[in-house]
DNA sequence: ATGAAATTTCAGAAAATCTGAATATTCTGT
DNA sequence: ACAGAATATTCAGATTTTCTGAAATTTCAT
């Protein structure tokens, strides 16, 4: 027959304890169970393990058994953990790949949170803009996105996660920042609208939009912190989504733009289509919920859960 | 309840073949028996293993379960493998202590047949007078010893394995050479018979002996070798066991000695009583019975195999 | 859509393992 | 050396686990 690990189990514990009552009940069995088990274990191996017939002392082959055993069994035990930690999310990688606004703004707290459940996962967090990112799952670099909605989503499965509205950003002191409901082009006459190259999928109507607007494009700012500076020294102002703005900066105001005049941009899940995630990944996926909904709790209408 | 290998092994063998009909025939089951462990193995782990119905293609989660099983199984065979190589002798450390006598003339021949059977073990071979022999038993240093009997055998257990009759040696031209019989001392009397150090189990009746003897201790050698050069160079004869002197020689000759002038030296094994052998240990006594019996064959009447 | 192949399900059969009582052995203290 | 205590083994029956073979289901390719 072959060897068993229940067998090598039970030899290594009477060997252990040097005894088959003690080793019964670690191992939760009658000592009748465990000396069945070590007898036949001795006949499929053949030289006796044990020196005499009480089980205080081993033989040459039943150290070398011993040895052996404790290998066996130690891998196997550890293999069994680690299973268990991988089923369960706790062990492994969770590699993924989101936008810059993503990055900045959802997942330094969906990161923090998940991190303090599973404290062993790797966390592998790429930094793309919307193509990209797209690209590094189909490509099999990464196994989760968090970006705008793909113009081609071929073999990529996308789940809306939040709506960003684009508005507004101007000065405090400035008359735009006394609206409350949303504001379209018009208000924008005569206005400096700086475009800024924060990322392709923030739609910026420079190209293509309607000729009344102010004269945006004039200047360009390559960086959002580069945009707000030019804005709070009064340059301008900008359009941004609502998320890429600082929540409390008494400097700025934000002033939702209608859906007409500056889309908002649907922020979701990307995922490869027809193919199961790791449990690292579904575990994430499960803090990411709750963040979702303290995220739109704190920043109010503008930020649209989905 | 707990992993069980069986279930490891089912389910790498059906990752590997991608199917569950090919794993049931390596591992000589049936296809419902190989489908029925792994249900139970993913029911035990929670997330499936498999991305599909079909077993081509592993979930994340299977991928992880299959390297900690293949580590698993892999470390479990290998300790198998170990196990039957130790149980058989095939593998492990022959360690004896032999003295010189049975090193130089029985030992290579015995231990050429046993590592031809066995190459795989480890062997180390202690050189040692009768006394360290027993010594370095007694100290665990060594479990197997070759020597004449023991004074005081306490904790050692003494199998016999030859008789080494003592006889003289002396020059081919020696009108002794020409004797058939055994010879006491009285053919001895005014011969210069010179004593050395061979080993303190080597009888010498210098001390204590017949007053009638030549002036035995007059000369004496510290070695085998410087005794018998002295005896080709004419300075006299000597007592040495048969064993110990070459046996093709044409310059020497080897007059067997009777029992009550030069007892003969009984060779045996020695083992620590009440322990049992390692298995290599058990193969090397195995190779040395027909070793001897090869050895009484060649040397004739004064080797006497027990 | 249809047939072939693969997989799963199910009930009963077979095998392995466990228990509890009885028995045998070894150890310890006198 | 002996008796008693502790430990280990044996055995038969019970329990659990695992296997098989037939039927049903699903999937894949034509």
């Amino acid at each position: 027959m072959s060897l068993s690990l229940n067998a090598l189990r039970a030899f290594a514990v009477t060997a252990d304890t040097g005894s088959v009552t003690r080793a019964a009940e670690i191992l939760h069995r009658t000592p009748s169970a465990v000396s069945m088990t070590l007898k036949q274990l001795e006949a499929e191996i053949g030289p006796p393990l044990f020196e005499g017939e009480r089980k205080g002392t081993l033989t040459p082959t039943g150290h070398a058994v011993l040895a052996e055993a404790r290998a066996a069994l130690d891998r196997f035990d550890r293999a069994e953990a680690a299973i268990r930690a991988h089923a369960a999310g706790a062990a492994g990688r969770l590699v993924l790949s989101a936008t810059p606004s993503a990055t900045t703004h959802l997942l330094p707290e969906a990161l923090v949170a998940f991190r303090a459940r599973f404290p062993d996962v790797e966390i592998d967090l790429h930094d793309a803009d919307s193509a990209r990112v797209a690209e590094e799952l189909l490509a099999g670099t990464v196994e989760l996105g968090i970006a705008s909605a793909p113009t081609t989503a071929q073999g990529l499965a996308f789940q809306p996660l939040y709506r960003d509205a684009l508005g507004l950003v101007c000065r405090a002191d400035d008359p735009l920042a006394a609206m409350t409901g949303p504001i379209g082009w018009a208000h924008l006459t005569g206005r400096t609208v700086m475009a800024h190259a924060l990322s392709p999928s923030t739609p910026l109507p420079s190209a293509g939009g309607a000729t009344s607007h102010g004269d945006e494009g004039a200047v360009t700012a390559r960086t959002v912190t580069a945009a707000l500076a030019l804005v709070r020294a009064g340059l301008g102002v900008t359009i941004l989504p609502r998320l890429t703005v600082p929540g409390a900066d008494g400097d700025l105001a934000f002033v939702e733009m209608d859906g007409a005049s500056a889309p908002p941009r649907t922020v979701g899940l990307l995922t490869r289509k027809g193919e199961s995630l790791s449990a690292p990944a579904r575990m994430f996926l499960e803090t990411l919920g709750p963040c979702l909904d303290r995220l739109a709790g704190r920043l109010g209408g503008t930020f649209e859960r989905l």
